[in-house]
DNA sequence: CACAAAATTTAGAATTATTCTAAAAAATTT
DNA sequence: AAATTTTTTAGAATAATTCTAAATTTTGTG
């Protein structure tokens, strides 16, 4: 495992949103001035595969990255452009029987209005 | 409504496939000559809006278009990389309760192997 | 350890998907 | 049918990601 790597995997994992590919370029340049972006993308397809992290396909823009053990679903606020977690526990398995096939990975996105919004009629 | 918002709504309705943008601006341009792409793009964003129809963010590549009325996930075989639908009842109810509040539209994608690279060995 | 082979990194160019722009055309309202 | 609003058009612009080929680093082997 080179240092690139590792430090693209720290970034993700120190989330404290679901970064972007270019947020994690930035962030692990703080700390390693001469990887490049390509370097980043690289990793994170690795990463990815590994199930070392997951992927977020973008809502209207950049994919994003998430570093979760914990096999939950994102919700999307169609006002405020909000992501957040959310837990839907045993889903995995029941894909599993659903489907009778092993599951990689799945992503579960709802879009619906958060209640920050609701609550703020925005 | 114009004839070219009908169109890309026929297109995308007479799904063998879930078509990419550029793929229904292919097939509307069939019958629209002077149809041009960001027409393709404005109409399946306001036919999304609508709730006619769905879009399923890309896996590696552009986005596609889905016209079902009934809710159902989509799986991703990740070593020929088709797509197919599959039918998970209650996803929107369990969701609703789940979250306590009302879900706009929800995205369920799973990766796996489809059956017939598993019985291929692909 | 030293060498060879394989894998990864780099910077920047290239590609792909999508959005933007401003003028023209079409649809809708009055 | 005139005025207003919305949509369309072609192409330019932008954003996100992938590709390229040479340089560097890592890994495997004796």
């Amino acid at each position: 495992m080179t240092k690139q790597r590792e430090t693209v995997l720290e970034v993700v994992r120190a989330e404290k949103r679901h970064y972007t590919a270019e947020e994690i370029f930035a962030l692990a340049k703080h700390r390693l001035p001469t990887i490049s972006r390509a370097t980043v993308y690289n990793n994170l397809h690795a990463l990815e595969k590994d199930g070392e992290i997951r992927r977020i396909s973008g809502e209207g823009g950049a994919d994003r990255y998430d570093s979760s053990f914990v096999p939950h679903g994102h919700l999307f606020c169609t006002r405020c452009r909000s992501i957040a977690d959310f837990d839907y526990p045993n889903l995995s398995e029941t894909l599993r029987e659903v489907l009778d096939a092993d599951v990689e990975s799945y992503e579960l996105k709802v879009r619906y209005i958060c209640p920050l919004c609701r609550v703020n009629n925005n």
